[in-house]
RNA sequence: GGAGCAGUGGCCGAGCGGUCUAAGGCAGCGGUCUUGAAAACCGCCGGGCCAGAGAUGGUCCCGUGGGUUCGAAUCCCACCUGCUCCGCCA
């Protein structure tokens, strides 16, 4: 079976995984680990060696009957008989066993990283940079639904009225800005940051969000179709399944991934909080960065991956602050997380953009994706990583928020203008000039 | 939606109840030859789990799960996935 936890580094150190789970606000879980393991391994070495004794029997009856010594024939057939009932029993329980510690390691989060500061929730994620200074505004800044040039183009009451709450509708210059957001950010890290252009399906099989570990422990968050399709929440499903059960070329590592992609999000869990704008919608647009690549370089890539995000942010002109997660606020599959957090001006807060996660060997060994080391010619585990390079419709609230001016139009950054056939800004009454 | 076909080791592919300890090819690794390389030739060359300090041994794996059988890659059933044709359709 697949691990989903290196089981061999429990057995060795259990304290050390608990101390890491303990890093996570969990309690220790290598007792109950490790006693089903223990458990586990005895039956399957009573059921092996029941089985060495039914094929070493089985192997003999074909000889008895051979030479017509029917009383060894059928003093051995009784012989299989027997060790096969005692197979089938032992086997049985030893899968039991096998399944149960495989559903409570299934459950487990991935281990932080050393470098990972410890805390509780985002109060103790720490801030390792910044960029850019917050504009200093001679009128009172407002939240993007606000400012004039843009109340004609996000229409929520007809979204609701098609889709209910949390779905907007775009319309002209704001839909086209939306638009080019993402033709940006596509040719940016395709032309830049060498990252390979890939489209992929937004339906995927249920196997894949256990892949990347959407599932099984966080089924209320995606939507799941009649036919047993899951609707994608981020293209990180797709883009890292790609390797899903493959033993891949070494030769090929790192692949360097980017895709644009609708991402669908039940918001379970997250009713009142960010309930006006289109911060937190169910549908939302998303460009978005995976690497797939080998044990060695897993980490170096992991900033790489952050710096193709800040370089996306820094072309826009938008002020953000890199900040690392704290052990108690990081995501179920990272070791690692920086979040970019974006200047919003109509909030006066900054706002997470972008997520970027290294995640070890942990997705790996549930897609059971390796490649074969060059040192030890043994499969290994591949390592992934994703960040959204960035999340396209809160990049269009920070353009907005950022670039607003006191008559109601936004002035827009020069980056886009390219993408907006020349236009500079969007006017006061919605349309681009 | 209807009908048919198929899923074998990194890849391709044979195999149709008992030396399958899975042929053969490709790729890879080592060697012979060569100034070097290529070619040719020779050899090696799947994965998981369990036990063991190790050498090594055991066991499972031919899409998945059941079943038939003394014995299953091979027969039967269910499911999953893919392909082809038809229908419908952007």
């Amino acid at each position: 079976m697949t691990i989903m936890h290196d089981i061999r580094a429990i057995r060795e150190n259990p304290a050390a995984f608990d101390a890491a789970l303990a890093r996570r606000g969990l309690s220790p879980m290598s007792d109950r680990v490790l006693s089903l393991d223990a458990d586990r391994r005895a039956r399957i070495v009573a059921a092996e060696t029941a089985q060495a004794d039914q094929n070493r029997a089985s192997k003999e009856v074909g000889a008895a009957k051979a030479r017509g010594d029917d009383a060894e024939f059928e003093r051995l057939r009784a012989l299989v008989a027997e060790k096969k009932a005692d197979v089938t029993k032992l086997q049985a329980e030893a899968s039991l066993l096998d399944g149960r510690l495989r559903d409570l390691l299934m459950e487990i989060p991935n281990l932080p990283l050393d470098s990972v500061p410890d805390g509780k929730d985002e109060a103790d994620n720490v801030e390792l940079r910044r960029w850019g200074s917050p504009r200093a505004f001679d009128f009172a800044p407002v939240e993007h639904f606000e400012i004039a040039g843009v109340k004609t183009g996000m229409d929520f009451e007809t979204a609701a009225k098609l889709s209910g709450s949390r779905f907007v509708v775009l319309k002209g210059g704001v839909a086209r800005i939306h638009r080019a957001l993402a033709q940006f950010m596509l040719d940016l890290h395709v032309t830049r940051h060498d990252l390979q252009e890939t489209w992929t399906p937004v339906l995927v099989l249920e196997n894949m969000m256990v892949g990347t570990g959407q599932l099984p422990k966080f089924g209320e968050d995606s939507y799941l179709t009649r036919e047993g399709y899951w609707l994608i929440p981020t293209s990180e499903v797709t883009l890292t399944n790609t390797v899903n059960g493959d033993l891949v070329d070494h030769a090929t590592l790192p692949r360097r991934m980017v895709a644009h992609s609708q991402c669908f999000r039940s918001e379970a869990g997250s009713a009142g909080r960010d309930t006006t704008g289109m911060l937190r919608q169910h549908q939302f647009e998303k460009v978005e960065m995976v690497s797939i690549t080998d044990a060695d370089t897993g980490v170096a890539e992991h900033d790489r991956m952050t710096r193709c995000a800040e370089a996306v942010l820094e072309a826009l002109e938008l002020p953000y602050r890199t900040i690392v997660l704290c052990t108690g606020d990081m995501g179920f599959g990272a070791r690692i997380t920086h979040d970019l957090e974006v200047w919003l001006p109509g909030q006066d807060k900054y706002r997470e953009i972008s997520s970027v996660s290294y995640c070890g060997d942990f997705q790996a060994r549930r897609m059971n994706a390796r490649y074969r080391s060059e040192k030890t010619g043994k499969p290994e585990f591949v390592h992934t990583l994703n960040g959204s390079g960035l999340a396209v419709g809160r990049t269009l609230i920070a353009v907005l928020e950022n670039g607003q001016q006191a008559d109601g139009s936004v002035l827009l950054p020069a980056a886009l203008h390219p993408y907006l056939g020349g236009a500079t800004k969007l006017r006061a009454d919605g349309g681009l000039a």
